[in-house]
DNA sequence: AAATTTGTTAACCAAATGGTTAAACTGTTT
DNA sequence: AAACAGTTTAACCATTTGGTTAACAAATTT
């Protein structure tokens, strides 16, 4: 029943839809309720957006949106992989306690409807791993990080940053933990997550 | 379109359910649906499973049921936590490449409903942390391993293992790879993820 | 200020969907 | 073979849902 109000009538119902779409997902999420969360009349969410399809798309471009440069980041700046390993980690980390519903909401979608990968695949901005691959083969042959492909450290990056959001409730219900322990948990990781990779890959 | 026969009807219903809950979720399966891959009427469901709910949950608690067992290997057996962690990582990616739509399913809809960690917590079998955490604690102090708390660990052990299944279709799109390739990676991460992981942790 | 375009609403519609019912069919018991 | 219990089906029902329409209101243009 939260109102979102002071805004164009468009901005209004992309607001609400994000709310709706990202916590329900296409398929649990209803025109009626984003209609009331925006205050206005149902008929204007396809006045604006022709149809629920073309709303949720509204709304996940939109987050991926969101997404795609955190993970650019990574990808194409000059700093040593241990350096982008530590940015990222607490950069990525912090964004995500902003935006809980995101990641999953992202994976979610994904899984549901393939087409959607090679829409986004197609799009300019789209996160490319050429240059990490590199750097990291780079460092390898330098002997300043142990064997490892690109592909599989970016993985690992990506896993143990994202997991533990998409998860949360597995984890929480797993390591049998409160919502506040939880939070605490996921604070200490915007540094032990850095550590735990680096402690892997570096050689000494 | 795909039929499944020569069984008794309430087990037709399920292995049906199953695969149309573990693919479109709660909220995109249709009772139809089911019905038609079970080859019977729609009033069967209801006749075996009275509602989609109680047909869902059946369906819920027997994936969770095979996974369950699962992380209780790593978390109830005597070994050590080097070879806990080499086993587990080995067997449960096996395990993943059979029932892949599993850990997704089980995530989203934990997601979706929160009183479902609940009733699981409560049913017997689920997974408990605390020997293992003890375990860690033990070898930590040992100098085994580096320091580390048991519910850190455990998460990336879980995040460095399910991660890639969970988020398949943004690895797939991010690592630019095709189905081959991604399978290939997920071959390689039976041994590289217990490697990354006892790296990352063992006191040399 | 008349005309026109843009924004907004209430009422409505057709299709889909979970669920029900009453009758029929099947196999077992008496 | 009659009675009976369990199983299965076709037809039906009420509600929900995405989407449309026609009329009305508010700006904007002429």
């Amino acid at each position: 029943m939260t109102k979102i109000k002071d805004k164009n009538t468009e901005e209004q119902i992309l607001t609400a839809a994000k709310e709706v779409f990202q916590t329900k997902g296409m398929d649990g999420a209803r025109m009626q309720e984003i209609a009331d969360k925006a205050g206005i009349n149902k008929a204007m969410l396809h006045y604006y957006y022709r149809s629920k399809q073309m709303l949720f798309e509204a709304v996940f471009k939109n987050a991926f949106s969101l997404l795609a440069p955190q993970l650019n980041a990574i990808l194409n700046d000059d700093s040593t992989i241990e350096d982008k390993i530590r940015n990222f980690t607490s950069n990525y980390i912090s964004f995500i306690i902003k935006h809980p519903y995101l990641p999953n909401f992202i994976i979610q979608e994904l899984n549901r409807n393939q087409d959607f990968v090679l829409k986004l695949k197609g799009s300019k901005g789209f996160p490319n791993l050429e240059k990490f691959k590199k750097q990291v083969d780079e460092e390898v042959s330098k002997g300043i990080i142990k064997p490892i492909s690109g592909e599989q450290l970016f993985i690992n990056i990506l896993a143990l940053n994202v997991f533990p959001f998409v998860g949360k409730p597995l984890v929480m219900a797993l390591a049998n933990v409160s919502n506040e322990t939880y939070q605490q948990l996921m604070e200490d990781r915007k540094t032990q997550v850095a550590n735990f990779i680096i402690n892997s890959i570096k050689h000494i």
